[in-house]
DNA sequence: GCTTTTTTTTACGTTTTCTTTACGCGCCTT
DNA sequence: AAGGCGCGTAAAGAAAACGTAAAAAAAAGC
């Protein structure tokens, strides 16, 4: 038999985290806890669980930005709890990459049964969220550069676009959509940030940044990083 | 621009299938009706949609009965919709293989955006549309051409050429066709534009450029990309 | 409040790509 | 056989895109 799969509960309210641990245990989960969003964050990067459920009225900046922040290097199934009923807040939660909602007071076997729909749909592309191109590594979890095993100190803006070029690594992304996601839609027309950027970029992670080996420039349509 | 994702409700009401369609057909879903559980699975069956969306409380056998002889042979996301509150039901169907559940009256933006998210999950393991001509590849998403998997640089007007044929592949694309969708409508008289960027094309990726077998040339009507 | 870091602005040299121009070949018509 | 026509090839000039450096402005840290 399998050992369980892990499940991270991500909870302010120890009442709440108990109930689910007592509700899931039984089940054959290995319930891993949180207490905060960004002890949450943590948890997803450095135990990686094959579920997540998410209560949204965390203390600390609420539990919006976990799932932001979890959705930027993985997929792991979110289930997010909730004590209030706005529509709007579903709907931005869901399409911010919530795979469902439950409001409080919940049913534990619907919880139990949409948890077995999410694990489920679980199969699909389970992307290692540590990149290797060649000697460089990319951990978007952990927000951390390496080359050749060491640490890049990298600016926050750097930080974004090269984001944006591992998330769709070996692949073009366009000049706009780089532009919009690091400086917001507002910006798409500032292409000389991109040379810039990528100037620096280079500098700091390619052996030869007069030649460059994982950052390539796509004349006319935008860059992409090796793979 | 692709023809929205086809998605098949099935209720008997006509007015919940009249605010369905109208809620839907906006968003871009292409909407396919049935009244009836049978008629619900016989559409399932010939039109084979991208989504259903079942109302449980069908007259004749309940849609419990659609869902099961669904799942029978095909995996496609199934929203349930139902007036019923029991708990028990949604684990039933959660379990039977439906992928979300909504209980009536439920708001429509949260409705649109549960099938997002089931879209989302249905294409998850699908893997990127590649555009293969013998020896050559042609992958829309990444900008990318390899051929015998070795990587072509191409430029991006080079690139727009080589879209218009593949995208069309086998068949004869017409010179003023391949003129207004690469450099515009007006520059369909520029006849000599097209046999520049054909033989550059040829250099870079035919074994042999002067007897192309992949974009061929048809007198005095068009070029051909051979499939 | 001052220093340090980061981002934005400005400027200029270089490379790549696109367009223009020119010429050679084969074919069909006259 | 000469000339027009459509196609292929090559190479030059024009234009656009990219890379780099450095200063000004803004933000962050102490």
């Amino acid at each position: 038999m399998k050992p369980g799969k892990r499940i991270l509960v991500v909870d302010d309210e120890q009442a709440m985290r108990r109930l689910l641990r007592a509700s899931l245990e039984p089940e054959g989960y290995q319930v891993l806890e949180a207490a905060s969003a960004e002890a949450g964050i943590r948890e997803a990067a450095s135990q990686r669980p094959e579920l997540v459920v998410l209560d949204l009225g965390l203390p600390d900046g609420g539990g919006e930005a976990v799932l932001k922040r979890i959705r930027e290097w993985s997929q792991v199934p979110v289930l997010i709890l909730t004590v209030q009923d706005a529509d709007e807040d579903k709907v931005r939660l869901l399409d911010l990459g919530a795979d469902d909602y439950l409001t409080k007071p919940f049913s534990v076997p619907e919880l139990l049964a949409r948890l077995r729909v999410l694990e489920r749909h679980a199969n699909a592309g389970a992307a290692e969220p540590l990149l290797r191109c060649g000697d460089l590594e990319i951990d978007l979890a952990a927000h951390q550069v390496k080359r050749l095993g060491q640490e890049i100190k990298l600016t926050s803006t750097e930080y974004d676009f090269l984001k944006v070029l591992a998330r769709h690594a070996g692949k073009v992304v366009t000049q706009r959509q780089i532009l919009k996601e690091v400086w917001g839609p507002n910006s798409v027309e500032h292409t000389h940030y991109l040379r810039i950027y990528a100037a620096q970029l280079r500098k700091k992670l390619e052996a030869d940044p007069s030649n460059p080996k994982h950052i390539l420039t796509e004349p006319g349509v935008g860059y992409r990083l090796r793979g």
